[in-house]
This record gives C-alpha cells, structure tokens and sequence, in this order.
DNA sequence: TCGATCCTGTAG
DNA sequence: CTACAGGATCGA
C-alpha cells in the first residue's frame, strides 16, 4: 500500500487516534519485524506517553516521552493502525502497543518486511539523515530538481525511486509522474533540459496531491472502495489515455515500470 | 549499479 | 505450479 500518500494518510489517522496516550506494553509477535533491534528493546517504551506522529519521506515517526521515539516503515504490505482492543487483533499483526485505555497500536504486515525501532533522539536523527526532500514541501522546486540530478546518468525511474534525493515516491507514483511528464523511464537524468525537468517537478506535484484525497479516504472507510486506477501503472497491454497505443512493461532494477512507447520518447 | 534477499499472499 | 507484489538493504 504505502507511498507518501498512503502513509500521510496512515499518519494523519494513527496522530488523531493515538496522541497523548499512554502505552502500557509491548508484544512482538514476530521478531523480524523488529530486525536487527533485538525485539526487548522495545519494552522500554511501557510507561510513555504519544507526544506527536510524523512522516519523513515514508518513514513514520512516532515521538515518545523519555526522550524516546518509534521509527516505523511499512515497506510492501504493512500498515499501523489503532484498533479498539489489543487483545483482539488480525493474524497478521507483528507488534502491538498495548495503550492504557484498552485500545492497540498496532503494525500489521502480511509479508513482515516492515519494521519497527525504538530509538533515542540523537540515534533517530542519525537514522534519518540521509532521507531527501519532501516532494510535497516548498523545498522541491524545479530548481532543486536541477541541481539534484546533477550529473548523474542513472535512468529516471531509479532517480526517483531513490530515497536520497527525493523521499516518498514509489513504483507506482514514480511510472504516473513520468507518464504525465512524457518521460522516458530508462533516460538519463542528466540529459533532461529544463522545461522537461519542470515538466517532471509539475507531474509529482500533481500525482501525489491528487492522491493524497483518495489514499485518506480508503483508509478512512476501509472496505468499500473499488481499487484505484492509474494512468499507466498496472496498464500493461491496455490503450494508452492519451495516444491509445499499448502500454509497455520493461523491468528495470527488478521492478515492473510501465510506460506509453509513444508518449514517453527518449525526452529531452 | 546490479542481483539476491528478506517474507507471505494472491492471481494466473 | 510460477510469477509477481505499492520497499529497501546488502554484498559482489
């Protein structure tokens, strides 16, 4: 599920529910969602309190008292949520904070590649440093585009994919913004010329400020909601909206990206 | 910079 | 059964 505006929405829902409440144990019910912190650790955070949810990139931060703090990522499959009774909870939950009044935050995760860490603040900080620019933020600007591309030959699609740079687009954000950019996913950034480059810039901002509404409404009525539909990602075979030509699928880093051959030329 | 790897579930 | 999955890290 999570892209940036998957876990905004995660974010937004866990800050309304959980701020201020006080947790009052910790079960790990599968290690590995703890790897490589030893599952104890977390143990210490019994007897603190939520002082605020955050998100850095599509990292969740959730800041502790005692100068403490959950840094938790859903990778593929995970999700956090907070469920009425900790004591009743899916199969698939990995860790569950157990909060004073009876309620869980839980992380749930079918395939366990997300993890969750208890961290002091400095080692948090650490933990973060390398995480780029929110696409979202008045930091990511056209010029910023410029100067993050550099020189760096890498095709566009493992560009954006990078967390570096840019933190919090993913696979399918990353196949929209060069589609609606006329973006060749295999070109080199560094040959992009700038109206392309603001092409790009205007494209991210676009994808995920349209998503963001549709990622807080699926998890706010969980349930009922047709999956959504993308312009190219997941269209394989399918007529392109624009040019109604069939849209490709090349793999590249061992991912599927999915592209418009007639639309997203070799683009300068 | 690429490929393998971590896991489990689901679709074909 | 195989292929693939909205992610990221690690070692060659």
């Amino acid at each position: 599920m999570p892209e940036l505006p998957e876990v905004e929405a995660v974010v937004r829902k866990v800050r309304a529910a959980a701020t201020g409440a006080m947790i009052q144990g910790v079960r790990v019910l599968r290690d590995r969602a703890t790897h490589p912190q030893a599952p104890v650790v977390l143990a210490e955070s019994a007897g603190q309190r939520i002082l605020s949810v955050e998100r850095r990139g599509k990292n969740i931060v959730v800041r502790l008292t005692g100068g403490l703090a959950l840094r938790v990522h859903l990778r593929m499959t995970g999700n956090l949520t907070v469920i009425p009774d900790f004591r009743l909870h899916a199969a698939t939950v990995r860790v569950v904070f157990e909060l004073e009044d009876g309620r869980g935050l839980v992380l749930d995760d079918a395939r366990v590649l997300g993890m969750v860490h208890l961290l002091t603040e400095p080692r948090l900080q650490q933990e973060l440093s390398g995480i780029g620019v929110d696409p979202l933020s008045d930091d990511f600007t056209a010029s910023f585009l410029v100067s993050a591309t550099g020189a760096s030959r890498r095709p566009a699609k493992m560009f954006l994919m990078d967390q570096h740079p840019i933190a919090g687009l993913g696979n399918i954000y990353v196949a929209e913004s060069l589609f609606r950019a006329r973006i060749h996913p295999a070109h080199p950034v560094n040959e992009l010329r700038r109206p392309r480059i603001n092409a790009l810039h205007q494209a991210i901002r676009d994808v995920l400020q349209q998503a963001l509404p549709d990622a807080i409404a699926s998890y706010e009525h969980p349930g009922r909601h047709e999956g959504m539909s993308y312009r190219v990602y997941d269209r394989e075979g399918l007529p392109c909206l624009t040019c109604g030509s069939l849209i490709g699928r090349i793999a590249q880093g061992g991912r599927s990206t999915y592209y418009c051959p007639k639309c997203q030329k070799e683009f300068r």
